[in-house]
DNA sequence: TTACATTTGTTCGTATGTATA
DNA sequence: GTATACATACGAACAAATGTA
């Protein structure tokens, strides 16, 4: 799934699969993405390469986070 | 600001810049210097350049670093 | 009101790999 | 070969806010 050792940054592995599971609609509008720590389980990542593939989909526009509640898919409400 | 060609290291640099704002008391005894991440950002460094920096003011005795709390002007409380 | 678990935010510690002068 | 510097990644600890029991 995560190859650790490619050109690939892993952190940016992380932040494509996530967003492939946005752009699929697994992960769907105003619903939370998994929490830093479950990615930390699911990919077997340090809990800063999650933060920092959650940091990259804000960064896309794809998510929003909302501080001790967690990321949610798509904007902000208004 | 910082001169990443010159012939003085970037670390040094960032540790005499500091340093300067501890002399002239812009940062107080026992208050934090700025984190890590901080300095990277105000600087353009990378992390390890901006830890480096911070070493050097505990060679000079100006600071003294706390784990997972941050770095203070002067010495440790007793 | 209190207590607890969850979640994000922040900090320093450490190691590895790459590139350059 | 050495020193400098950047990027990546893992680890550990603590803080603060939120929601729930």
């Amino acid at each position: 799934m995560i190859d650790p050792d490619g050109p690939v940054p892993v952190y940016r592995q992380v932040a494509d699969i996530l967003a492939e599971r946005i752009a699929k609609g697994d992960l769907a509008a105003h619903r939370p993405i998994p929490s830093e720590a479950a990615l930390v389980q699911e990919f077997g990542v340090a809990r800063g390469t999650a933060r920092r593939a959650v940091a990259e989909l804000r960064e896309r526009g794809l998510v929003y986070t909302v501080p001790q509640r967690g990321t949610y898919v798509g904007q902000p409400e208004a």
